[in-house]
DNA sequence: GTAGGGTTAG
């Protein structure tokens, strides 16, 4: 919990206290209003306790507060905990509502059940409880993020038949889902039947269609809706910058992005770690260290906490600039975090870079987990050194263990093999190259 | 009390 939030929480327990002092007594809605916070705040077993102070004050939890313990639960991904509180809520007499259910249906959809969920909500439509909008949302959201985005756009249409009216965020939700499975064109079309819907599109809808653009390397269309969304008069948020920032920087211009950068300053946007993050990327890629270094103080002194991604950042910029000591200390930060696979990746791809190619090789060697980065990115460079019998066997084991490569890749080990006089080992890497690939099928 | 967008590597 950061710093603001821990004050924010201690401020409010000294109110309850006065107001004990002075004979008013918390209702069932100001523990109500604890057990939320606490969920959001600190964690479920502390939401937990405030039952026990609840009963001890004697006031009995509700709906309302077995719903938040719910979805505090779902929230750290505790699928059981969920379950077992809403056993706990039918035990102790508390009916469930709507919302019950549809946190329910949420929390199988969040830990990947999309069966259950479905049950959840078929026993919704079957009840006497009726769905609410958030309940379609909630189906419609879980249907794209478990992969089901084909039947979450036949959901919205078939409810659209139903005489459903969508909502701004029913409509944010599937272009989501729609960019996210790469369906861009259509997420485009619905972003625009929202415009005609009577709805007003807010900066979440174009930003996530700027961003589906990025991630699907059309720069230009993605900067075009950054600048429409200025003409249209939308005000920027942290997300709409952080987006347009962390494409500009990748396709190298650099002075817009620091444009960016002084109008989100200029416009008192309070930053937060992924602001942070962004801008460190870009110190890094313009080589200003100091700079870097500057915000990770920053980030501290405001309660802050760099988290995977501002190690990564710093890795990458730092091993890319041949200060391997200092990636080095980074990547001793993230051995407490549970994921920096690319992290690792990222060294692996700085030390071939700066020339420490048999110091990447021992890297390598001792990662429990690799993914197609880590093969690409050695291989890519061993070619670079001429190296191609070692890359030849790494990007033959990478196939072999059902990973993908780059085209390009595969196409320089082959190259790298023929030109050097070995178009008999490029013959035999180019048919072993197949038939993993058919194995793999 | 609920549902939607942002930052890292080849």
């Amino acid at each position: 919990m950061c710093t603001f939030a821990a004050q924010q929480l201690e401020k409010a327990e000294a109110v309850i206290i006065d107001a004990i002092r002075l004979g008013v007594l918390p209702d069932v809605v100001t523990y109500n209003t604890l057990v939320s916070t606490y969920c959001r705040l600190v964690g479920i077993d502390a939401a937990y306790s405030i039952l026990y102070r609840m009963r001890e004050a004697g006031i009995n939890p509700d709906v309302i507060t077995y719903n938040s313990l719910i979805a505090g639960a779902a929230k750290h991904c505790s699928l059981s905990r969920s379950l077992d509180l809403f056993d706990e809520m039918l035990q102790m007499g508390i009916p469930p509502d709507v919302w019950s259910y549809n946190t329910l249906m949420h929390c199988f959809f969040k830990v990947g059940k999309p069966d259950e969920a479905n049950r959840v909500f078929r026993d919704i439509i079957l009840s006497n409880l009726s769905p609410c909008a958030a309940t379609y949302n909630i189906v419609i959201n879980g249907l794209c993020k478990n992969g089901y985005t084909g039947n979450a756009f036949m959901l919205f249409r078939n409810l659209q038949h139903h005489g459903f009216i969508p909502q701004l965020v029913t409509y944010n939700i599937l272009i989501n889902g729609l960019c996210k499975s790469g369906r861009l064109g259509a997420a485009r079309r619905i972003l625009k039947e929202l415009g005609e819907s009577g709805n007003v599109p807010n900066a979440i809808s174009y930003t996530t269609v700027m961003k589906c653009c990025f991630r699907s390397r059309k720069f230009e269309q993605g900067l075009e809706i950054f600048a429409e969304m200025k003409s249209k008069g939308y005000t920027f948020d942290a997300f709409t910058y952080c987006t347009a920032i962390g494409a500009l920087v990748k396709i190298g211009r650099i002075k817009e992005a620091n444009e960016c950068i002084e109008q989100m300053v200029k416009n008192g946007i309070e930053l937060d770690i992924v602001s942070y993050n962004t801008l460190i990327n870009l110190y890094c890629k313009e080589g200003k260290f100091e700079d870097a270094y500057m915000l990770l103080d920053e980030i501290e002194k405001g309660g802050l906490e760099c988290d995977k991604y501002t190690h990564t950042i710093l890795i990458d910029g730092l091993c890319k600039a041949g200060n391997i000591d200092g990636a080095l200390q980074h990547l001793k930060c993230m051995d407490r975090l549970d994921s920096n696979l690319v992290a690792y990746n990222c060294f692996i791809d700085g030390l071939c870079k700066s020339g420490h190619i048999d110091y990447a090789m021992r890297v390598f060697e001792s990662m429990e987990v690799k993914d197609s980065f880590t093969y690409t990115s050695l291989v890519h460079n061993l070619c670079k050194v001429r190296r191609f019998h070692s890359a030849s066997k790494l990007l033959l084991s990478c196939i072999r263990g059902g990973m993908k490569i780059l085209k390009s890749t595969q196409r320089a080990v082959l190259r790298g093999l023929r030109s050097s006089g070995f178009s008999r080992q490029a013959k035999r890497l180019k048919s072993k190259i197949r038939l993993a690939k058919i194995l793999h099928c």
